[in-house]
RNA sequence: GGAGAGGUGGCAGAGUGGUUGAAUGCGCCGGUUUCGAAAACCGGUUGUGCCGCAAGGUACACGGGAGUUCGAAUCUCCCCCUCUCCGCCA
């Protein structure tokens, strides 16, 4: 949700940033209808008041005779009243339809372009293996070679793009998953939390994840409840519509979820293995901080360092990417992604090919807070939204794509990586 | 799943149709007093939208929505939530 009073004074700003963002939205025909609601609020208003008036007089009559004649009276006012109010309703909620699809305008910092294409590698990190002196398996045949992942049973089970972790895969999953929330919780401070992945509509909408992306989640119609798609969902709106001191802040909070993804209008697209899939488990970070421009940015860094260093311990190439305003949807007013390094998707002669998302460190500024009437009392008294980030740590089993991938050897068996080794019993290889 | 009770300001807690955005107490802020503090006393203490340069005005909000009424915290309906008892269950 963006500030009308914003839009009305800088309307060219949401025109350029919806532009930008290859987002269509009709900012004039939302001027022309604020313009028109704040007219019939105000006729509203007067009525209104004069009823209140007339209602407090007729109150404070002794004499019934005068008063069944004063009451009389109201009648003309009541429905003038009443009409007026309606059309207030409607004009409002139409406004507020509106509203809710204007884009957040990007960062003047945020590349302009169309797609992803455009985005713009911004540095990067360790050296893609190309050259493993024998030829490379993918992931895929790794892990069915290994037998650590039974996609047969998971189609069997629950349909296209799923999958069983067996045996040593579960382990690596979820050993890759402990070492994230320790990055999280016991290097950088964070607070870990359990929240709910079954959420009511509000937590959707509130997080700006509804109403554009509403086909993408799974619907619990029985309950009317929500599946999420990630622990942001649960960790950003925690204290929706709360006034929050600002002592409390920043707050950071960590997850571990199951997220759940309907991929919609995907079909085709990353079909085979463990790229895309419906269910994963996530280790997300947010920030909630001050509403302060230059602190989210900071943040933003920051959350994205805390991903890197995952990345590091692991000994996993990674670049990072800036997206430009074309990629980096509704809500963000700037967004970074980590790609790693998988060598099964780099075709042999563009390098680029061989790296695949596996973070997405996102910058809302108030976009979020607005929507979920997130708020802070600030030292100086003021109420103001409070800003809110959010990064993966890790997401997996996709994250299991470069471990299996970048420490395969020749016989098929996988070297596990020396950090993840204490969360395995010591174990230091797979087959 | 069945039966019942209830949701009021930061908290506690009055208020069952008429100047009630809301008594009272606690808390909090400011002041008086004091060498200082405590106590006591006095004053202040919700948010949002709209209009206004401002002072201020106005509307709305007593879980949420709709309704009855000249007028609703108070009456009616729907939804949400909390609690108690019974049943079932990881």
């Amino acid at each position: 949700m963006i500030d009308l009073k914003d839009l009305r004074e800088n309307p060219d700003r949401y025109r350029k940033g919806a532009s930008d963002k290859n987002i269509k939205v009709d900012i004039d025909a939302i001027l022309d209808l604020d313009a028109r609601h704040r007219s019939v609020q105000q006729d509203f208003e007067k009525q209104r008041a004069e009823q209140n008036l007339a209602s407090q007089q007729i109150g404070r009559l002794k004499d019934p005779e005068e008063k069944k004649a004063a009451v009389a009276r109201m009648a003309v006012l009541k429905a003038q009243v009443k009409e007026l109010e309606e059309q207030a309703r409607k004009l409002n909620e139409e406004l507020q339809t509106l509203l809710l699809q204007v884009p957040q305008p990007p960062d003047p910092d945020v590349p302009v372009g169309k797609d992803s294409n455009d985005n713009l590698v911004l540095y990067r990190w360790g050296e893609p293996k190309k050259d493993f002196g024998f030829k490379p398996r993918s992931h895929i045949e790794l892990a069915e070679k290994l037998g650590i992942v039974n996609f047969e049973a998971g189609v069997r089970l629950s349909g296209s793009r799923s999958y069983v972790l067996m045996g040593a895969g579960s382990e690596l999953h979820q050993a890759v998953l402990r070492l994230a929330l320790d990055i999280m919780v016991r290097e950088n401070g964070f607070t870990q939390v359990t929240v709910p992945v079954l959420v009511r509509e509000e937590a959707m909408r509130g997080t700006g994840f509804f109403p554009a992306g509403r086909e993408q989640a799974y619907h619990v119609t029985e309950d009317n409840l929500f599946l999420t798609g990630t622990a942001e969902v649960g960790l950003t709106a925690l204290h929706m519509g709360q006034t929050l001191e600002e002592s409390q802040l920043p707050l950071r909070y960590v997850a571990v979820s199951t997220c759940f993804r309907r991929e919609a209008g995907t079909y085709g697209k990353d079909t085979a293995g463990l790229y895309r899939v419906h269910l994963f488990d996530k280790v997300e970070q947010v920030v909630i901080c001050k509403n302060d421009v230059e602190e989210s940015k900071q943040w933003h860094t920051r959350m994205l360092g805390f991903a890197e260093s995952l990345l590091q311990r692991l000994k996993l190439p990674y670049r990072v990417i800036q997206c430009c305003t074309g990629d980096i949807g509704v809500k963000n007013a700037s967004m970074m992604d980590i790609e790693t390094w998988m060598p099964s998707r780099y075709d042999g002669k563009d390098e680029s090919t061989g790296y695949g998302e596996t973070h997405s460190a996102s910058r809302l500024y108030e976009f979020q807070a607005r929507r979920l009437n997130l708020r802070y009392k600030g030292s100086d008294g003021k109420i103001r939204f409070c800003h809110t980030l959010n990064n993966t740590v890790c997401a997996s089993p996709r994250f299991l794509i470069p471990i299996l991938e970048n420490y395969q050897n020749a016989d098929g068996s996988v070297t596990i990586p020396d950090a993840l080794r204490p969360y395995m019993g010591g174990r230091e290889r797979i087959g």
